[in-house]
DNA sequence: TGGCTCCTTTTGGTTAGTCAAAAGTTTACT
DNA sequence: AGTAAACTTTTGACTAACCAAAAGGAGCCA
């Protein structure tokens, strides 16, 4: 049987490059992991033993063929459980996070099948992150970050790469929701700002917090 | 943290002696979470260590007040869980105790208030045992063996204490369904069995098999 | 009072996962 | 080429949970 801890930094090599091309740093997958260093080190020798990441000594770590498929499951079960957790049973897209780290790792294929089901198959969660297939493709759109939007754009919200809660509840409070339709008012590079108009009401946002959120042509 | 495999010890002392009145013996608790009797000493030794159980060595063991407070808040998530599996998600019930068993460690007391609201403050699971409400109280039944009943008798199914799903799939064949309404038609002490007649249908069962039945007057 | 059987506990050892700190590599800069 | 900074790996140690097998207690029966 393949443990949750496996099953977690298989799916953060994902999250850090999902075509798995990169060499990822021990450092980098050891800080989103929250682990040490050497702790990482030691998981990824036994990976590699196992013949789910390739590591390079010194240079990086990738996800196998083998490593990455197991990993879009795990991603798949997280999304579909977010994505429930909001539609079903109500609760805040900034909550459902943390509580689908835990259940990512012990829903079995037949709640998730029910739960796709249940949902309609849907594309995407609730945050705007693609759901892989059962089959472990994951559909792709073209978004655009906010950032690089310029004065007079609209546009609708597609995505916001930012699973913080604060940085949820911010959005969700000045109605900037999956879907909404925003114009962009003013852009200064200078000030690094940029203000957008989202019904009716204006909202001024760094452009580190607009290079979070994504956003489609409508 | 509290560690799944505590919280199951816990869960097995209070399934085993509800009201943690008797001294449970560690081979018998063993038994019941498939571990050596060393194991469940050892065990045994670290949550008394915590305060969450009263251990006589050699006599055997009881759920402190404590222990037993968590172990019906386990049970609570378990029961709510397998109930949300089956009436929400549709599964069998003959298949939700594994799931739950996994589940009733993850899910946070917001999701099984959410759960518990959805289901409409159900008071029992879909095998009929009593789920706990947040305050730990259990809802108590007076219900009546199947084997201990008569000919002529007329009763509703209202619990299964057998969570073996090749039990409860042979049950649900056999239209013995929580609430359904039976007759029993036969009696037969010396051949060790019951005729029982369900929607028209005559179902012979063995007094042991009976034994773990339980059901009401009507 | 022994002795026997059935449990339980103890002992010694394993595995997964972690950390702190020492040791080793790479790279970039002088 | 030599050195220092930044990173990675190794080493040694710890905890939770488990097992197999040896040792220890309780109750029973002669
Ligand atoms: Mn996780
Ligand atoms: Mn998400
Ligand atoms: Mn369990
Ligand atoms: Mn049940």
């Amino acid at each position: 049987m393949i443990s949750s801890t496996v099953e977690n930094y298989l799916k953060e090599l994902f999250l850090l490059d999902p075509r798995s091309e990169k060499q990822i740093a021990t450092g980098e997958l050891a800080k989103v992991l929250c682990v040490t260093p050497g702790s990482a080190t030691s998981m990824i020798k036994t990976l590699a033993q196992s013949g789910l990441v390739e590591h390079r000594p010194h240079y990086g770590v990738k996800l196998t063929e083998q490593g990455r498929n197991l990993a879009v499951h795990v991603v798949r079960r997280h999304r579909i459980v977010e994505l429930f957790l909001v539609n079903i049973l109500g609760m805040d897209w900034g909550e459902v996070h943390d509580e689908a780290e835990q259940l990512e790792h012990v829903v079995s294929d037949d709640v998730i099948t029910r739960m796709d089901e249940l949902l309609g198959h849907p594309t995407h969660d609730p945050h705007g992150d693609p759901i892989p297939t059962p089959e472990g493709e994951i559909p792709e759109r073209s978004l655009q970050l906010l950032s690089f939007c310029n004065e007079g754009d609209n546009v609708a919200i597609a995505r916001i790469g930012n699973q913080d809660a604060a940085f949820l509840k911010f959005a969700e409070d000045n109605g900037l929701l999956l879907g909404a339709s925003i114009e962009i008012k003013h852009r200064n590079d200078i000030a690094d700002s940029i203000t957008i108009q989202s019904q009716g009401k204006e909202v001024v946002l760094g452009l580190a917090a607009a290079g979070r959120i994504e956003v489609e042509d409508v």
